[in-house]
Parts: structure tokens; sequence; C-alpha cells
DNA sequence: AATTTAAACTGCACTGTGTAGTTTACTTTA
DNA sequence: TAAAGTAAACTACACAGTGCAGTTTAAATT
């Protein structure tokens, strides 16, 4: 790793996100000021606006490069030679994990709470970041070409599956109401989802 | 209906509610001030003030008696005697109307902006506006009891239905990725629903 | 029908506070 | 020594909330 030569600048760089990052997901992008941000990342304001012109370039800025850091990409191809089952439920609990990730669901709670009512132009930014085909979405299309799955429009079926996931893993936990899964329940639910989604789908 | 007899004081109110309801879901409640709300509703900042007594307690008030007044009972109880299928049907039809509606979406991405970084107090108010019984669910328990269905655990089964139903019918358009459905689109996503459901758990 | 009364509303000036963003004079670091 | 960072004060503004003198409204009284 080259990671040795940091500059300074990039050294503030990276603790003027983070304490942004924290500031953001204590009290919300609304609330974080910009002397509350300096002050968390242990840097003069003046050091903040050098890197960030303004407020909203800060947000804009680390809401999507955070967004796509996080968003990696698993990518299981569909296999003639597996069986069905134990290939999606592989898929399926790698999107359980990515959902449920305490660190993506914050960074989800920050980006809602701050493009609900953002104009136009903020929204299309955060449209980019959900349209974004998934390794569920390819996998599903390949193996309904391979006929192991009845015919089905795959938009609609992965978001059967999306929803039957996030409805119990994610929106609970993004409203505070629910704890975060434990291991046990995760399963639970990928067994479940499997199933439901196969006894109606499989071939 | 002894609805002439409006006290100009109701009247004020009732103004300064609409007002303030469309400030929320124009600029959401953060950026809404009451120099604003009081223009819209075209009264005075001092009648606000007159009415209530802070911005919190006239936000609080708002948003618990909307949710209040949209959530209204559909009470649909299950019948030994009709098929599982038509009653199941119904029931989701209804589910998907309400969670469509247009003015309740406005409602709940007003709340979700707002409660998203509250204090703990304010959430337990949301968590209260959330936790309430379906006619869904009293349906699901009687037809289980019936023999109708698998052994299942209600909540579960409840959550599986409304995540298949929201993850197209409400969060895309809660977050205007989307449009609201058809009604075309509607029944094709509520046999979508039974018919997946069904074919996992009627017994 | 004219007058009185009390409650509610208005308009406006004013306080206090918090914040984005700027500036300045000084210090550190590569 | 030149570029980058620091600290603190400063500007300009928006907002929540208050106080008050004067006006409107509707109903009760004459």
């Amino acid at each position: 790793m080259a990671e040795q030569k940091k500059t300074r600048s990039v050294i503030k760089r990276e603790a003027i996100i983070t304490g942004a990052l924290a500031a953001f997901q204590q009290y919300g992008v609304a609330d974080s000021s910009m002397d509350k941000i300096a002050e968390l990342a242990q840097v003069s304001k003046r050091t903040v606006y050098n890197h960030f012109e303004s407020k909203e370039v800060l947000v804009a800025e680390i809401i999507t490069s955070e967004w796509e850091k996080r968003t990696v990409v698993y990518d299981a191809l569909y296999d003639a030679n597996k069986d069905i089952k134990s290939q999606l439920t592989a898929l399926v609990a790698n999107e359980v994990e990515l959902m449920c990730d305490s660190a993506m669901m914050e960074l989800v709670r920050v980006a809602m709470a701050h493009f609900l009512f953002a104009p136009d132009t903020l929204q299309h930014q955060m449209a980019k970041m959900f349209e974004q085909e998934t390794a569920l979405q390819r996998w599903l299309k390949l193996a309904m070409a391979d006929g192991k799955l009845k015919t089905l429009d795959v938009n609609f079926a992965h978001d059967q599956i999306k929803g039957l996931l996030k409805s119990r893993a994610f929106w609970p936990q993004l409203l505070r109401q629910q704890e975060p899964l434990t291991a046990n329940e995760k399963t639970e639910l990928v067994d479940m989802t499997v199933g439901m989604f196969l006894s109606y789908y499989q071939a």
C-alpha cells in the first residue's frame, strides 16, 4: 500500500469528511453547522472552506462519495450447473448483509432526510444513487433465460424480493423502530424469502 | 350537518393548518418559517402564535391529527364461508389504495423528514403512528385460526405482504423516483402479491 | 335598529440567537 | 519561503418568539 505519503492536505480533508459524517449522523444535515463540523474534525473552519467551497458542495460530495464507496459489486453470476435454490440463497443473503450494514443505513438516513425536500436538481442526484443494476437482477435474467424460472418481469420480481427483505431488515431499522436483525433472524428471513419466491416462480 | 356556525377562531385555525401543511409539503418542516406559514395562511403571525404556542407544538399537532384523520379503519372481518383468495384480494387492494393516496404520501414524507433525526421523545411519537393493527393483520389471524393458512408468524406474514406492496407502490413514489401507479398496475400488483402469498401459505 | 362589549385578529417593531461565509493577522510545515 | 493551516472576530441575514396599539367581528343588550 502507498498510504504513508499522505500530504497534510489529504489528512485534513479526511478529517473533515469524518467529522462531517459524524455530525450528519448525529444531528442530520440541516442541524450540522459548519462550526460544529470543523470542531468535530479538529480543524479550523477556514480549512473546511479551503477544501469545500460551500456547505452544499461539502454535503453533496460526501454523500455521493460515501455512497459509491459502499455499493461494491458482488458478482456471483448464474451457474447453470448449480442448483437454483442455493445460488439464490447466497445472492439474497448478500443483499441482506448490504442493507443491514449500519454505516450504509446511517448514510441512507442522512441522504433521505436531505433529499426528501430538495429541489429537482438534487433529486436527480439521488435518483442516480438508486438506479444501479444489482447482481441479483443480472442473475434473475440469466436464470430465466435458462428456463429455470417462469417467464417474469425481471424488475418486478427483483422489487418483490427487495420488498420482502427491506420490510423486515431495512425500513424498521432506518426509522429506529426495530433493532438490527440478529444472524439467526437474517438467515430465517433469507430462507423464507427464497422459499416464497421460488414457490411461485420456479419453473 | 351543523357546519354553518364556524366561529372566526375556527376558520383561522383551519387556515393556519392548511397553510402550514402546504408549506411543509413544499419546503419540508425545517424550511418552513412561521412567517412563511402565516403568509400562506393569510393570517397574521401573531394569530399563529395565539393558536399554537410554538412551532414544535404546531408541527406535532398538525402531523398527528392529519395522520389520525387518514388512518381510517377498514373493517372487513374474516368470513369462513367466502373463499380465501377473494377476501384477501379485497383487503390487499384496500391496503394499496391507502398507501397510494397522495395526501397520505405527502404526510409521510413530511413526517419522515421531520422525525428522522428527532430526539428520542419525538421518535416515540412517530413510533405510535406506525404501531396500529391493520384489518389485514386481524384477518390473517382469523384465517389461520380457521386452518385455511399454514401456521405462520402473523407479523412476519403481514410484513411480507406490506413489503411486496410498498416496494412498488409506496417507496419509489415517496422518493419521487416513480409516478403513482395506474389502476391497472395496482390490480396487477394486488394479484401478483396475493398469488405469491397464497402459493406459499395456503393450507 | 342602534349600541355596547369582549374576544379574536392585525401589523409592526423589536429582542435574541444561530448560522453561512469572510477577513485578518499569525503560525506551521514541507 | 511559499503554501496551507489556525484562531478569532466580524458581517449580514434569517428565524423564533414577544409586546402592544389599534381594528374587526359577532353576538348580547338596549
